[in-house]
RNA sequence: GGGCCUGUAGCUCAGCCGGUUAGAGCACUCCUCUGAUAAGGGAGUGGUCAGUGGUUCGAGUCCACUCAGGCCCA
């Protein structure tokens, strides 16, 4: 027997029973298990950075990926399940820098690099314990690491990374210094999640970048970069392209650049950025724009005539030219006078250039160029032969050589440059100006660009071949593929450096001596090669500080060599996975087995430029070949007014909010019915809406086919005789099969949406159809072949369905497996997470009766609109319905009718020849076969159809006969099938028609019906009160009433029915007892007063 | 400035190869069913399919341009 379901259930708490079921039974690993001989399903995750806690919008994709794990194991595939935390690089820095209430590096020097680098650890251990606590909430089938192990590790390495501990494996314990056993995490011997930061992931990005040295890619450039003086380090143009960016309103100011030789005259020069003008070396104008002169007061100006507004009060243009013109004059600099500009050259550097980038959208047409200052700046002083002058320092702060700056934060300087500008006689105006403006991506301080050494890996050559990897992926949506394309065509080299402490020290050593560098590809090359500072090394992480006491001997000179200082591009860590986490350097033939990734899934947003990236990059450089082959995107998650989800908007929900508010199921559900392409909007008023339109029905008909199941003792043992399917049970089942290959084909192409969509038509035919057309014979107290058929068929829907949902609502679906299979067959697989996929039995699919049911359905539901426009309840019996079918539409047989009149409420139904009377005809052609047919002519033809009487050729068109007109003089003859012919209702009659298919009801009201339609008024009012008097079902009852007039008469005449419906043991006249749920009812006018008890059985 | 995507009912979105009268859900109004009940069903209101031009017998659908929004890059 199944087990009681009650019909009001808490979701969220039955969650939790689960997850406690999983782990009892431990579910998960015994899938693991069941699997290892399948064939391979490989999947590489793209970690999530362990420096928070998770918020919904990963719960979007960690959906996507637990889905398709859940599915190809059920179809029997094995997989490795392993999740990876994003460990290392400035975001985390930046956090734990919040946490100790640092300010700067030097506050990181001072509390202890080493302390600082554990501090780091410890907090991505931490948030990768939370993290992994909200993805075993979601449902996320991973091997996990235990949370309480992970916050083990946390707390020892900061009370003492050196202790020796012992911790299970899974091919046994492993002993091992804490530090030790942190940086081999998610490695074969611990299992687990990968961590970037691990030893392996470390060193596999040596072996990587070593091959980047190799072949000659790797490189140390000077150029300008953003750069953040907070966080004292160059930001990479991966960066900064997108979330880098803020609208900022700074002072814009117009200046006068004095030309010399030329008294009286000079150059308007606009920027927004003044400090940079102390560094100003040239100044250019667009060589094809035009430039006037102008007169304003006793001065004169230059500037471009597009730009004219930018003049305060009246002015007298004097003269046009164009740039070129301009070309070679000469001019006083603002700040000649610093001995920065002196030392530099600049002064004698000072003329006018051309450059075609010059524009008109904004300042004064003519640009100040300082190429110490800014990147475009930089690469014209190269092309010219200009000195660089560079005047901030790390913390951008104004170096020596400034006068009156030096000292000064960048962030200061403004006023101090006005002032200055200002006692020259040089400043014109200062207005604000608000533009998109560089910020620092982690910590929102504003950029500045400073000169600086960085190390680049560069795109020339390996761009094309990335194209070409590119290319070899599926995309999906296909669109990825040119945005990939697009970045790699337009992306610049590489910069992987970063002048920090946390990450990936880079592998590179430099000769001071000779200017050679040298990379080290392994930790076996580096033992090997250290002449000094191995026994501080020996025993830690290849983390700062313990690494950069190594020093190896110059290949060339000779001389000891340190390490640069610099740390790694965290996407290095990222894009390094498809190697390091499969064994490359250590197990080829196992890393051959599970590499390429058959499928990876990320938030389209950011990661063409970064993740995608960096895993196209290293697998192209290390085997050019494609790392993953399908590549599956999605957009952004947003709340629901359609804004990113902000704390201080009030519009964020946090993911365990979110979990134990909607439950996951729910949330899972959402995630998967959402167009991936399409940003998703969030929120409890969509979770309510899934709720009420998917999980509650499927939870209704579970709990439907139980309680009466119980009722009826029924087990699927019983399904071992003869028994009858009807033509519901025949029905439902070729849906079933149909959505089962359709689901099956939806995501074996990743196409969770797809699948959804199938899922929820076929959930909706299920309840509102199959179950409702089919609750009499489950509730008839016969136990007969028919009644047995239905609850084989609804079993065998239900488990299948069960599994169908399996992976997309892993949880509801494992409580109504354990219920409906389990407590009946204890053989049974543990968990519906073990079962197989259900197969399709493309026999059972019978487009036939599929088409008949839409038919019937249709008829159906055109019977109740007649009913519907002549007012008329269901609940009262007509005597007939009229209908009548377009003779293209085929023929019912005699049981859909028996379907269409009880579901109709009629004593019959009777099919029309002739709907004349009824409806009135249009005829139309049929385009799609006539439009090719005439071309041009085909307007013509349909006038000319238009204007026969459509009676008469509704008559030839139903006889087969062909159709003449007259066109344009000359004579067109159509067949039958060329003309459609639709009908519509004539008014005032209880008709509805559409497509071919016209229905009427006959609202003649008899006694005889009236008094059945009052009776079954009368029935439905006791129920209410058996259910509000809370009966169990099948409680027996007696019943006492008070009528009047023509409603007693009704109860009097269909009394055998009414007990019978009510399961009233005695049904008498009188006044209901003391004791008795009583009801005071008014049925149609008439009063009726009636009482209840339960009979004790 | 360039690339990609999106623009369909008040809101959120379907709409396959171009083909008859553009569909759902939510919201609103009315009706209805109820032995699935924190539900269910039906009907109604609501659309210049962003705009303009083109291709075509025929365009929400294809093409070009414009506008607006998003993403990506200069």
């Amino acid at each position: 027997m199944f087990q009681p379901v009650p019909s009001k259930v808490d979701f969220v708490q039955q969650e939790h029973q689960i997850l406690d079921f999983w782990k009892r039974t431990r579910a998960f690993q015994k899938l693991v298990e069941l699997r290892k001989n399948g064939p391979r399903w490989s999947f590489i995750d793209g970690p999530i950075t362990a420096n928070n806690p998770m918020g919904v919008h990963h719960g979007w994709g960690r959906t996507y990926k637990d889905l398709y794990h859940r599915f190809w194991a059920m179809k029997g595939y094995q997989t490795r399940y392993q999740n990876g935390f994003d460990c290392q690089g400035l975001w985390v820095e930046v956090e734990v820098e919040k946490e100790l209430g640092f300010r700067s590096k030097r506050d990181i020097e001072n509390y202890g690099m080493d302390r600082f680098v554990r501090k780091c650890k410890e907090r991505v251990l931490r948030f990768a314990a939370v993290q992994t606590e909200q993805s075993i909430r979601l449902g996320y089938w991973m091997d996990w690491n235990d949370p309480e192990f992970l916050r083990d590790l946390a707390r020892r390495i900061m009370e003492n990374p050196q202790e020796v501990i012992t911790v299970p494996g899974p091919y046994g314990p492993v002993t091992d210094a804490v530090e030790r056993i942190v940086g081999r995490l998610g490695l074969p011997e611990l299992g687990g999640s990968y961590f970037t930061f691990s030893d392996e992931n470390n060193y596999m990005i040596w072996t990587f970048l070593k091959r980047c040295w190799e072949q000659g890619w790797l490189y140390k450039g000077t150029d300008v970069m953003p750069w953040c003086p907070r966080c004292a380090t160059g930001i990479s143009q991966h960066e900064i392209v997108t979330e880098g960016y803020q609208e900022l309103t700074h002072p814009g100011v117009t200046l006068r650049f004095p030309l010399r030789g030329r008294p009286g005259e000079s150059l308007l020069v606009w920027t927004t950025t003044p400090w940079t003008l102390t560094s100003n070396v040239v100044a250019a104008v667009g060589p094809d724009l035009t430039y006037v002169k102008v007169r304003q007061g006793d001065e004169i100006f230059y500037l471009s005539k597009g730009t004219l507004s930018i003049l305060h009060g009246p002015y007298q243009v004097l003269e046009e030219m164009k740039g070129k013109a301009l070309e070679g004059w000469t001019y006083d600099g603002p700040f000649d006078e610093l001995p920065a500009q002196q030392k530099a050259g600049a002064p004698q550097a000072h003329r006018v250039i051309l450059w075609d980038e010059v524009g008109e959208a904004e300042g004064t047409g003519v640009v100040h160029i300082a190429p110490g200052c800014g990147a475009e700046d930089f690469a014209l002083g190269k092309q010219y032969g200009l000195p660089a002058i560079a005047p901030l320092d790390e913390e951008g702060v104004f170096v020596d050589g400034f006068g009156f700056l030096t000292g000064t934060p960048v962030s200061e300087s403004a006023e101090r440059v006005f002032e200055s500008l200002r006692e020259k006689g040089l400043l014109y105006r200062v207005a604000s100006y608000t533009h998109r403006y560089p910020v620092c991506w982690r910590c929102g301080s504003e950029l500045v660009f400073r000169l600086v050494d960085e190390w680049f890996i560069s795109m020339d050559e390996l761009r094309y071949d990335m194209m070409d990897v590119t290319r070899q992926i599926r995309w999906i949506p296909e669109f990825g593929l040119d945005r990939e394309l697009d970045w790699l065509r337009n992306m610049h080299d590489w910069m992987i450096s970063k002048k920090r402490y946390w990450g990936l020290a880079l592998p590179i050593w430099e000769c001071e001596e000779c200017g050679h560098f040298e990379v080290i590809g392994d930790e076996n090359e580096l033992r090997a090669r250290a002449v000094a500072g191995w026994e501080v090394f020996e025993g830690h992480a290849p983390h700062r500080p313990w690494v950069d006491a190594i020093r190896i001997a110059c290949s060339k000179c000779g001389a000891e060599v340190s390490r640069i200082p610099d740390v790694g591009n965290p996407w290095l860590d990222a894009g390094i996975v498809s190697f390091s986490t499969l064994r490359y350097r250590t197990d080829r033939e196992y890393w051959h087995q599970w590499y390429p990734a058959d499928f990876i899934s990320e938030s389209f947003p950011g990661q063409f430029r970064n993740w995608f990236y960096s895993l196209l990059a290293m697998a192209t450089v290390l085997e050019k070949s494609p790392p993953f082959k399908v590549c599956f995107g999605y957009a952004t998650l947003l709340a629901e007014d359609g804004r990113p989800m902000h704390k201080s908007w009030g519009n964020a929900i946090e993911f365990n909010e979110a979990a134990d508010r909607m439950g996951v199921d729910v949330m899972r559900w959402l995630y998967c019915r959402q167009k991936p392409d399409a940003d998703m909007l969030f929120g409890y008023n969509r979770a309510n809406e899934v709720r009420r339109q998917f999980i509650l029905p499927l939870w209704n008909a579970y709990v439907f086919f139980v309680t009466y199941a119980r009722l009826d003792e029924w087990t699927p043992g019983d399904a071992s005789f003869n028994w009858h399917y009807n033509l519901l049970d025949r029905w439902i089942r070729a849906r079933l099969h149909q959505v089962v290959a359709k689901v099956t084909e939806r995501l074996d192409d990743y196409d969770a949406y797809g699948a959804t969509l199938a899922l929820e038509s076929f959930l909706d035919d299920l309840t509102n159809w199959y179950i409702r057309r089919s609750r009499r014979r489950f509730w008839k107290s016969e136990h007969d072949a028919d009644k047995n058929a239905a609850y084989v068929t609804l079993y065998g829907v239900l488990t299948t369905l069960c599994r169908l949902l399996a992976p997309f609502i892993p949880f509801m679906t494992e409580t109504m497996y354990q219920n409906l299979v389990r407590s009946v067959d204890p053989e049974a697989l543990e968990s519906v997470h073990h079962t197989i996929w259900p197969q399709v039995d493309p026999a059972a699919v019978d487009e036939g009766l599929l088409a008949r049911m839409d038919l019937a359905r249709e008829i159906v539901s055109l019977g109740h609109a007649a009913r519907n426009s002549a007012n008329i309840k269901l609940r009262q019996p007509l005597a007939r319905a009229l209908v009548h079918l377009d003779p293209s539409l085929g023929t019912l047989e005699e049981e859909w009718w028996a379907l269409v009149q009880d579901e109709l409420n009629v004593k019959g139904v009777a099919q029309i020849e002739d709907v004349g009377d009824l409806v009135t005809y249009q005829v139309m052609p049929d385009n799609k076969l006539l439009g090719p047919r005439f071309g041009e002519r085909f307007p013509a033809v349909r006038a000319a159809l238009a204007a026969q009487d459509p009676v008469a050729i509704v008559r030839r068109v139903r006889a087969g006969l062909p159709v003449h007109l007259t066109v344009d003089g000359e004579e067109v003859v159509l067949a039958p099938e060329e003309v459609l012919v639709q009908e519509k209702p004539k008014e005032g009659l209880a008709v509805a028609s559409e497509r071919g298919v016209t229905v009427a009801v006959d609202i003649t009201l008899t006694p005889e019906l009236r008094a059945e339609g009052l009776a079954r008024e009368v029935v439905r009012r006791v129920q209410n009160l058996r259910k509000d008097a809370g009966f169990e079902l099948d409680d027996r009852i007696v019943m006492v009433y008070q009528a009047e007039g023509e409603l007693a008469q009704a109860i009097a005449a269909w009394q055998d029915y009414i007990a019978a419906e009510t399961l009233s043991v005695e049904l008498r006249v009188g006044e209901p007892e003391s004791g008795m749920a009583t009801a005071e009812e008014r049925v149609d006018g008439y009063a009726l007063h009636v009482g209840v008890r339960r009979v004790s059985q």
